[in-house]
DNA sequence: GTCAGTGCAAACCCTTTGCAGAAAG
DNA sequence: CTTTCTGCAAAGGGTTTGCACTGAC
């Protein structure tokens, strides 16, 4: 049991070490951990989140390395920054082009399903600037009505 | 020409004073000062640069004051907070539906014309919630190009 | 006179920074 | 061995809070 855990995790961490490569990132072990904390499956975590994750976690991370990896990460392109709060940020591990269901009671974030809404077309930019990304939340609040 | 601004200046008073009483908030000096100052031309503030406004201003308004006046104002439903920047919070007086460029480089927040963008189908609010607002922001760099 | 609003400074909280020690290549 | 990264603690910066004073009505 305990050999095949160990087996499993090299592999995985194998995998994120070329991934982070591709992303033109030297994979530390501190980055490692973080990447495959994250990117395992798809979702949105704040700072904090990460943090809290990486408790317990063998391996001890510091507050300000998770700061810079999640900086890091998103200007390579690896996570995305979405600025939904105005008291954190949260990064998406879906870099593709979607949309955010933010629901300011419990903070939570999601992705709006794909099917589920549609820009038509797209702003033009003014003179001398040039488009970097386009974002679209949908704020939620717990509903009134009985469920 | 002094009593002709103080003319002036007592009409328009005169006239946030209602609009605020509209609003459900109570007209007090301060409150009058800053909605004078936001709303007499649609325009994106920070809370930094109200009170950059109001320095120099006849009457003081202290830091807490802007604050406490700007999520009053959103509260009510005055002006509307928008969230595009991790580092300060923009107050927009223009409350209809209409989406923001956001310019990273210059944190400059701008209107997108209303014909340069179609939002087609809203996405359904999951269950037990209710879309409080829809947000688009076209974020915006210095493009590389020349002009 | 009563209660809400204001001002000041201190507290808060997330994030960044400076710098010495550790790890990567 | 050199350079980059990490960890710690302290600084930063926008926002909020506690509380006594002031102003609205």
């Amino acid at each position: 049991m305990e050999m095949l855990i160990e087996n499993s995790s090299v592999q995985v961490e194998t995998d994120f070490r070329e991934l982070l490569r591709e992303y033109d990132i030297s994979p530390t072990q501190q980055r490692l951990e973080i990447a495959q904390l994250m990117l395992s499956e798809p979702q949105h975590l704040s700072a904090d989140q990460v943090m809290a994750m990486l408790t317990g976690s063998e391996q001890h991370v510091s507050k300000a390395t998770v700061y810079n990896t999640l900086g890091l990460f998103a200007r390579k392109g690896l996570i995305r920054e979405v600025v939904v709060d105005p008291t954190r940020l949260f990064y998406d591990t879906n870099t593709s082009r979607h949309h955010h269901f933010y629901n300011v009671d419990t903070s939570e974030l999601t992705d709006v399903p794909a099917d589920g809404f549609q820009v038509s077309a797209l702003p033009e930019a003014p003179a001398g600037t040039e488009i970097e990304g386009v974002e679209v939340i949908v704020r939620l609040r717990a509903s009134s009505v009985q469920q």
